[in-house]
DNA sequence: TGGTTATTCGCCCTCTGCTGGGGTCGA
DNA sequence: ATCGACCCCAGCAGAGGGCGAATAACCA
């Protein structure tokens, strides 16, 4: 059955009776049998609330400097149990309250879209149908515990001898008898108040669960839920460990029921006084068992076996897989389930994630809630574990702990100084083949924005520049546009030239039509292209111009024209041919040169920077005055300079 | 009571992916 | 000379694997 299917309890079939019990309405509870905070056989067994099914006792539970809590107001709630088979109630979607307990007391509580005016379903009672089961559902009132704050809460409980379902012996701790005790944890005890008033900063708040059954030939049991007023006990002076051990039974013990051992410093209760005593030992620092090798103290024989062992090197638990070996059988397993078992205990309800170790999956498990509690102190950045934030505070100190071994050059992650060491100094590279484009890539993450950038389909239109293709991959357009590169598209319907620019072509075109309408203002000479009015202009009316001069170093003859002096050494200066090929070498330019003969000095240098920017801005020079004299004569023309030619030269 | 087993925490590692600056190249 | 495209590279963070060690629980 789906998560979906699951029935949800109703307002119908639950009987809420809430009231807050005077101090004598207490005592009459507690004649009835009914409610009892602490059980008498066992106690003090936690749970976690736990979608994440971290089952077991929670270790890391805030210590506290006193032993008892003391509820100061309660309240009770007298439920009606629906009877559900099991396969109604399929588990699928909502998460378990887990922890140690032997009768088998599953509680499962809804996910937050299941939050309604029940917020939570316990599955309490077994009917001498195996299948046949109880499922209570209880509203926990919203000053306790509002619905919004009930997914995240975490619950240790504590039971009371009402008889409970089994749902599955492995998953169910041990929890004997006693009460339920609902922990708030740190993130959603700021938001419940007690009645009679703000919560004190940084008190402990606990509700309990008491569950109790009515009265005999009826279906409904009673819930009763409390707050805890931890300060009374916080105020006892101190004892003695073993008075605090007698102190730490419950303040309204039944009769004839064995007491039970709570830890003065920390949470830890246990049933046996054995458990409790070696538990103690924790808290004191008494290491009597010392390394002969080191002198480092422990508390335990087996702890010094263990770290002897580190000196020694003995690991007497070796895997049969690999060469592995460990100090501790229970090292081995693990290391067993994650290199040859595969076997993942811990699954995820909300994917298929599933890990070796229930840690893992408590940490995977903050990657679907989003919970960050490790804060940085000096930035907004909060990390889902300890090691991340550590990573992060080497970005605020600048810390480079890894380093090159052959260039020296610092990292800041292992990782980052690998792939250096791969890509500068390693040999035999992998790389990383585009397999649209063939194109060859070092990092896998740069072809991944490769592949973005140029082989990613999109949804407009992109169009050619030169034609009406479209394409939606940018790889194919520039592909395509590269294939107009060459191509002279613009043809002359009159002769076979052909040109690449629609502007060739128009000035070509003044070929056939006789059309000269580049006028000189100062000669009335007329040329067909405004570049070559742009040369007339500077040959003749520009009183800066100095003309291209080629001088020949043999015999110190000067030449207007390259091919000319090229003609004449061959004459002059055979044997050095080759040098004056090098000069034309050099005098030939982007830039139009004015070589350095007779004359030249640094005040016409500028003056040929001048005559440079002129001609780059042809407009400007037609417009201005010019004046000299005109031996019109359009050299350009002379010179076979074709309209593209001139163009390209003007765009240089 | 001591030894063993199970549980939990903490640390470090690798792999992965994203981001932005720098260098190169072609238009 | 300029600009945009693209690859190279380091920085940084997310996620998960693996193991050492401490401690609680269990058992003989």
């Amino acid at each position: 059955m789906a998560a979906a299917e699951v029935p949800v309890p109703s307002e119908s079939f639950t009987q809420i009776k809430e009231q807050k019990l005077k101090p004598g309405d207490q005592e009459k509870e507690k004649e009835k049998g009914g409610v009892q905070r602490m059980g008498a056989q066992e106690c003090a067994v936690e749970a976690e609330f736990c979608q994440l099914l971290d089952a077991g006792p929670q270790k890391n539970q805030p210590e506290l400097p006193l032993s008892v809590p003391v509820e100061s107001d309660r309240r009770i709630l007298t439920l009606q149990t629906l009877h559900l088979t099991s396969q109604d109630v399929h588990l699928q979607g909502l998460g378990w309250l887990s922890g140690p307990h032997s009768e088998g007391f599953p509680v499962m509580m809804p996910q937050a879209e299941s939050f309604g005016p029940l917020p939570s379903v316990l599955w309490l009672e077994q009917e001498p149908q195996p299948s046949l089961q109880h499922c209570v559902a209880i509203s926990i009132p919203e000053e306790l515990c509002p619905p919004e704050e009930l997914e995240r809460t975490q619950f240790h409980l504590v039971w009371e001898g009402v008889p409970v379902a089994e749902e599955d012996p492995e998953l169910m701790p041990d929890l004997g008898e006693g009460t339920a005790l609902m922990k708030l944890e740190d993130g959603e005890k700021d938001q419940v108040l007690p009645e009679g008033g703000p919560e004190k900063e940084g008190e402990e708040r606990y509700l309990f669960v008491e569950v109790a059954p009515a009265d005999e030939g009826n279906d409904e049991i009673v819930l009763t839920i409390s707050h805890l007023n931890l300060e009374e006990q916080q105020d006892q002076p101190n004892q003695t460990s073993a008075t605090k051990a007698a102190a730490t039974k419950p303040p309204r013990k039944a009769k004839g029921k064995p007491r039970t051992f709570q830890c003065d410093v920390c949470l830890f209760t246990s049933s046996k006084f054995s458990t409790f005593n070696r538990h103690k030992k924790i808290h004191n620092d008494e290491r009597a068992h010392l390394c002969h090798l080191c002198l480092k103290a422990f508390r335990t024989v087996t702890l010094l076996r263990n770290h002897v062992n580190t000196h020694t090197g003995t690991r007497p638990y070796k895997c049969g897989d690999c060469d592995m070996a460990f100090v501790t059988s229970g090292e081995l397993v693990r290391h067993r389930r994650y290199k040859h078992t595969y076997e993942k205990p811990f699954k995820c309800s909300l994917c298929k994630y599933a890990s070796v170790e229930a840690s893992k999956l408590k940490r995977h498990i903050r990657s679907h809630t989003g919970e960050r509690p490790f804060q940085c102190y000096q930035c907004t950045y909060a990390s889902k574990d300890t090691y991340k934030l550590k990573r992060h505070m080497r970005t605020h100190s600048g810390e480079k702990p890894y380093e090159c071994p052959t260039c020296h050059a610092r990292f800041t992650q292992s990782g980052t100084l690998k792939i250096h060491v791969a890509q500068k100094h390693g040999e035999n590279v992998p790389k990383h083949v585009c397999p649209h484009c063939a194109t060859v890539i070092a990092r896998k993450s740069d072809l991944r924005v490769h592949l973005r950038n140029l082989h990613s389909h999109s949804p407009m239109e992109i169009k050619c520049r030169y034609c009406p293709a479209v394409f939606h991959e940018r790889y194919a357009l520039i592909q395509h546009q590269r294939t107009h590169k060459n191509e002279k598209k613009f043809k002359c319907k009159q002769c076979d030239y052909a040109c690449k620019q629609e502007r060739y072509l128009t000035a070509h075109m003044f070929t056939h039509t006789g059309e000269k309408p580049f006028s000189c203002l100062d000669c009335n000479k007329h040329f067909r292209q405004k570049q070559q009015l742009m040369v007339h202009l500077r040959k003749y009316h520009d009183p800066s111009f100095i003309p291209n001069v080629h001088l020949c170093l043999k015999c110190g003859k000067h030449f207007s024209r390259r091919s000319n002096l090229q003609r004449h050494r061959k004459k002059c200066d055979p044997e050095h041919e080759e040098l004056a090929t090098s000069v034309k070498g050099r005098a030939v330019q982007k830039k139009p040169t004015v070589e350095k003969g007779p004359g030249w000095d640094n005040d016409t240098a500028g003056q040929e920077s001048n005559t440079w920017k002129e001609a780059q801005y042809p407009e400007e020079l037609a417009l201005g005055h010019h004046s000299g004299d005109c031996a019109a004569r359009s050299e350009s023309q002379d010179e076979g300079l074709t309209c593209e030619m001139i163009f390209n030269m003007m765009d240089k």
